[in-house]
DNA sequence: CTATTTTTGCAACATCATTGCATAAATGCA
DNA sequence: TGCATTTATGCAATGATGTTGCAAAAATAG
């Protein structure tokens, strides 16, 4: 199966019906491995409109294709989530690093561990370390 | 020394000038065990104009007294530095939990471990544990 | 291929973040 | 303490992000 399919396979396994925006920004969150806005999509297809980009990253959002990385930037963040392909999973287990030089988010592929707090119910945990990734480094 | 005396000296040692709109800023946050942001302040404090608790809370932030707290609410949201009283200070070492029923923020007493990533310079992490609170736990 | 359902683009609006400037307040010093 | 200087505040205004309604266009089902 091509990739194309392979995306268009996974949109319909979601009972999402299949459109060009929706193949575009999937196809490009899953090559990328770092984190998004919706004004880097934006910058990136300037054929959609921002509404209808805001509407696809929530729509998959809420299929659990993607999911919101907390981030202090003061604007929403999204990366994909690892087992895309499974319906109502929103689970992301990986960490998050933030450069601070060139600003960008990424995954890795560091799992996060469990946590337990005495008299609390933890349904998620997010990690997001700083500092300067690997490119950025002198 | 007194509260009040304890907030001014906390100031000075900043070398920020002492005003009413900080000294209540600063108190309220101190006595809070959880993030805030700036619509918080604003219902909390209406005697202060708008820009004024912005600028305040910036000012904070860039000296450390307080931090920001990744988020995924979409807006920024502050909490106090436990080493306030250290200048240029600003690693916030505790775990954060988002109350998906109340909405509600806290810093709990747990540490964050030091995690280290080959090819990476980790200046900061952060932790963000999300579920139900002992409030709103049935 | 056609009827029905769904998505898209546009316009409009809500909220949060940010800056400039004149006034008011705080600070430093005699 | 009083005064000159520095700094903070309030107001107005603007930019950026987030969100909704509705008619036209596209996708789906049969």
């Amino acid at each position: 199966m091509d990739y194309l399919s392979e995306l268009k396979h996974i949109l319909k396994s979601h009972k999402l019906s299949v459109t060009d925006c929706r193949l575009a920004v999937l196809g490009h969150m899953r090559e990328l491995n770092r984190t998004i806005s919706l004004s880097d999509l934006e910058k990136e297809f300037d054929q959609f409109d921002r509404v209808t980009l805001y509407r696809t990253i929530k729509l998959f959002a809420e299929h659990g294709l993607i999911h919101k990385v907390p981030s202090d930037s003061g604007y929403a963040t999204y990366g994909v989530s690892r087992a895309t392909c499974a319906p109502n999973e929103s689970n992301h287990d990986h960490m998050h690093f933030k450069c601070t030089a060139c600003g960008k988010m990424e995954c890795l592929e560091l799992h996060v561990p469990t946590v337990e707090v005495p008299g609390y119910l933890i349904n998620n945990a997010d990690v997001i370390l700083s500092g300067v990734c690997k490119i950025c480094l002198p």
